[in-house]
RNA sequence: ACUCGGGUGGUGGAAUUGGUAGACACGCAGGACUUAAAAUCCUGUUCGCUGUAAGGCGAGUGACGGUUCAAUUCCGUUCCCGAGUACCA
């Protein structure tokens, strides 16, 4: 806000819009913890939000607002979700194109020159293309679709009979009851973002984004080259299939590992190892991916009793089945080489496998080394060669004899897009005999029709499976009934903003045109690989589509920190409703309590749950109000204290409302006036910074605002500003401020301007200066910060401009004028060699050649030189000369 | 665990390009005004040693090491905190 109102006086015609995100789980959750339906309580919090941010003074221009979960918005989401569907990827011109031109292609040629991106990577000719009844050729378009249907794992909780995000997944069960939580295999929409992983890549050059951010983006993309070959299996036809970037390892692969949920495993488990498998198949599908892949000093892993065969010596493999290994990277399937990865090095420790070691001194016996500078040795073929250039001969061989080929791989995986939720967009999408038919744009918006309860549908299906008439229709066609995510209503909103009431289109070319991108986007970091990558594939589709100009949504991110909230945690013992106070864990259990509890001792395994810091004083946790929260789900608690208390856990992170950990700003604006809120807001530190919530500076902004306004009206005496002429010293306080105020802005230094305005105006009360020549323009500076009272005393002045409107036809921003800054000369301090031995005077504009020259020819200081020449003289504008001998 | 940030007085932070570390503010201490309080104003406030005083000496930007005449800033190692890790958005 500080910054638009910034450029409108400057002049320039800036759209600054606000609006509600209002789909998702967050509302979903809220409405069964309180027994209200979402719309209700969105639209109730809508205007508690609204009330909240007029009252902080921000000057949204409100005839833009969208909300993400009103009709007359979500038809445009549904009517691009039917867009990317209607599309595919042409891999040969790099772009999205129509599915209409896929067809022909196929009917002209089949797939062979348009690789098939789908799981089964399937081949087909013109012939085999016409003989393919709807169906068939449905299931393969499904296959290049950019919004496609499949099987995807999701967390399954068989008690809830309910799909859970992994935010209400803790330690593998549900935050909600305590219960067991599952991977299960379920029908899912998704979007191909990874067709789109090298212009994502490519874009980030053409965009204003901190490195830090771009290289979060290209970390998860995560693209990297290497070869897949094919590994015969010992006694089993199909042969294994490992991705790796370095198959110039190839002779020291000592193990392979499969993850345990590769379709493999079952078919090559020998009989002995049978029960061991189970046993450890049972134990990994209880855990979530990123337990999976964090707790790496704890080793496991299970041995299949199956060999596979190295193609180059012959040697047998064993293979083995680990958590770390995840089905969904790669093919599910890498090769163990312990000298060279510290991974593979741990497992082959932990499991007694011999360690081959080809690269000679560069392995030590003690770790692995990831080295591509050592000569290879016992390496057949690759013998002598240095690794880096070993790659492209083992991949060259590799394709030659037919086993495997060079193969460009990402991390990123494509993006679940459908929830198993009431509170989304549902997908206009009916499906009739195993065919995804797409309503016509006309009959959108598909409303989302209103439930009475939102639990969850049969078979682990969304709430909008309950409601049969509206799910069936003619000749068993059904609805799809799941919705969509939270993402794909902020995937598109700022295009909305430009041309927010249209119904015909969702964004009138001319308006995308008129605004262009986003000139200057302020978001979270936490934003990185969701938000800010779907908003920047869903504008690439457009333009491909030609419906937008550009393709890249934002020109410039500025990554605010987070305010952070000061979260309170309780600790329930795993399965129960037992609640242990945070200083008993681990410690001894009284004879009472084992009685009344039931447990045996306190060193049982708990889980974190947050709860409301509205509920806890300091850190002692309100009982009572506890057993009636989230409508009385924790009334049967029962409590282990310590001093008859509960003492909840305490940590500092995002303030969210998933959390329960937020603060509300109203009280500290009731009590301060919005100014001070918003300055304070600015003081607390740099924007891009995290920073905990804390508001006991506050009274210092309040002092420097009521200091401001003593400048015009005293107390006593009343109006004291006069029209006298400013001296030059006034009038150098107020021009210094102009210049630094308009840098730190520019620069999104809002904290040092704040400080530059209470520098300001301490300089200009000891100055004794009530000028109206001095104070009008400072008013002004002010005005984007601490608007209602700039307003108040420029009509007070009888200014004839107006801070808070701005100004369309011209700017009204104070000019510098930097004359009224020149001094003639300064004295310096003179240091040699870093310790200051002298002052000297130098003229404030003088070059660094002048400076050489006053120095030199300068006697104290040549009786310090004691006749040498100096190295170097450095002089610092403003402050010091060094000379280096 | 991995990816990306961050760590400076009692506290929030400043130092914009490697150049006098601690601007500005909070808090604290002392003082002025006042019957008193509020409000306002003034003085001091990195730490240690030293001096009657002006001052002087030394240390100091999480820790350890390196580059440099000069490091909060660059490099290496390490510790701690935060964000993200694919169904919060």
């Amino acid at each position: 806000d500080i910054y638009s109102r910034y450029k409108r006086l400057k002049g320039f015609n800036v759209l600054h819009p606000m609006g509600y995100d209002s789909f998702g789980l967050p509302a979903e959750q809220y409405a069964l913890e309180t027994g209200q339906h979402p719309s209700v309580t969105t639209e109730k919090n809508i205007a508690t939000f609204r009330s909240q941010l007029d009252k902080i003074g921000f000057s949204y221009d409100w005839e833009r607002e969208v909300r993400t979960s009103e009709s007359g918005y979500y038809r445009w989401t549904q009517w691009i979700f039917l867009q990317i569907f209607d599309s595919w990827f042409n891999r040969i011109s790099n772009k999205a194109e129509r599915i209409t031109v896929l067809v022909k292609i196929f009917e002209a040629e089949g797939n062979s020159n348009h690789f098939c991106p789908g799981e089964k990577g399937q081949q087909f000719s013109a012939a085999q293309w016409h003989s393919l009844d709807e169906k068939g050729k449905q299931e393969i378009l499904m296959d290049y679709r950019l919004t496609f249907s499949a099987y995807g794992e999701v967390n399954w909780c068989e008690a809830l009979g309910t799909v859970l995000a992994n935010d209400e997944v803790i330690n593998g069960v549900s935050e909600r009851g305590g219960h067991l939580v599952e991977k299960k295999k379920m029908r899912q929409w998704y979007l191909r973002i990874t067709e789109y992983a090298d212009r994502l890549l490519e874009g980030l050059e053409r965009i204003e984004f901190s490195d830090a951010m771009k290289e979060m983006q290209k970390n998860w993309i995560g693209k990297s080259q290497g070869a897949e070959m094919d590994f015969a299996i010992k006694n089993h036809p199909t042969p294994l299939r490992v991705y790796t970037t370095r198959p110039d390892t190839i002779f020291g692969v000592d193990f392979m590992v499969v993850a345990p949920e590769h379709e493999l495993v079952s078919k090559i488990t020998s009989a002995d190892q049978k029960e061991e498998i189970e046993k450890y198949l049972t134990y990994v599908k209880s855990r979530s991916e990123r337990e999976r892949l964090a707790e790496v000093k704890q080793i496991t892993g299970c041995f299949t009793g199956a060999y596979a065969i190295n193609p180059f010596d012959g040697r047998e493999i064993p293979i083995w089945i680990a958590e770390y290994v995840l089905a969904g990277y790669g093919t599910g399937a890498i090769m163990g080489v312990p000298c060279g990865d510290q991974r593979d090095f741990g497992f082959a420790q932990h499991f007694n496998i011999p360690i081959t070691n080809i690269i000679g001194d560069h392995f030590t016996g003690a770790e692995a080394n990831a080295t591509k500078e050592a000569i290879l040795q016992h390496a057949g073929f690759l013998n002598g060669l240095l690794m880096k250039d070993a790659i492209h001969v083992a991949i060259n061989k590799i394709e030659s004899l037919g086993i495997g080929k060079r193969k460009v791989n990402f991390r990123m995986r494509d993006a679940g897009f459908s929830r198993q939720r009431y509170w989304g967009e549902p997908f206009p999408i009916i499906w009739s005999d195993g065919i995804a038919l797409p309503l016509d744009a006309k009959e959108l918006p598909l409303e989302l029709p209103h439930v009475d309860t939102y639990g969850p549908g049969p078979d682990g299906e969304g709430p909008l499976a309950n409601i049969t008439d509206w799910v069936n229709l003619p000749n068993k066609a059904k609805r799809e009934t799941s919705t969509m995510p939270g993402y794909a209503g902020s995937s598109w909103y700022f295009l909305r903003y430009m041309d927010p009431t249209n119904e015909q289109v969702f964004c009138d070319r001319k308006a995308s045109d008129y605004w262009g991108q986003v000139d200057i986007y302020i978001g979270g970091t936490e934003h990185a690989v969701g938000h800010l990558l779907y908003s920047r594939m869903w504008t690439k589709i457009l333009f491909d589509l030609g419906y937008i100009g550009h393709d890249e949504p934002f020109k410039k991110l500025l990554n605010q920190g987070m305010i952070q909230g000061s979260s309170r945690f309780v600790y329930r013992v795993r399965n129960t409703h037992i609640f242990l106070s945070s200083n008993r864990m681990g410690g001894t259990i009284s004879e009472d309590e084992k009685l009344i509890t039931g447990l045996a001792s306190l060193s049982n395994e708990v889980d974190r749950i947050h709860v409301d810091v509205n509920m806890v004083d300091g850190v002692e946790l309100n009982i009572a109000e506890f057993r009636k929260w989230k409508n009385g789900e924790y009334a049967s608690a029962q409590f282990i204290l310590e001093d008859g208390k509960y003492i909840c856990g305490v940590e500092t992170e995002k303030m969210s409302k998933s959390k329960y950990n937020t603060v509300n700003p109203d009280v500290l604006v009731d009590k301060f006036g919005a100014d001070t809120f918003r300055m304070y807001e600015m003081f607390l530190g740099p924007v891009e910074q995290s920073k905990p919530w804390d508001s006991k500076g506050i009274e210092g902004v309040h002092r420097f605002l009521r200091k401001l306004w003593r400048l015009f009206y005293d107390d006593l005496k009343g109006k004291v500003w006069i029209e006298d002429k400013p001296t030059d010293a006034e009038m150098k306080v107020l021009h210094r401020t102009i210049k630094k105020i308009e840098e730190d802005t520019e620069r999104f230094s809002f904290n040092t301007a704040v400080s530059t305005f209470m520098i300001c105006v301490n300089e200009l009360a000891e100055l004794k200066c009530h000028k109206k020549e001095v104070l009008e323009p400072l008013l002004l500076l002010l005005s984007p910060y601490a608007p209602h009272i700039s307003e108040e005393l420029c009509s007070l002045l009888g200014s004839t401009v107006s801070p808070s409107l701005g100004s369309m036809d011209g700017a009204i921003y104070p000019v510098f004028n930097p004359a009224l800054l020149v001094e003639s000369s300064k004295e310096y301090p003179v240091s040699i060699n870093g310790k200051v031995r002298t002052n000297i005077v130098i003229a404030l504009d003088a070059t660094q050649a002048i400076v050489e020259e006053i120095i030199l020819q300068n006697e104290v200081i040549q009786k310090w030189l004691e006749g040498k020449a100096p190295k170097k003289i450095i002089y610092v504008k403003n402050k010091m000369v060094n000379v280096v001998m």
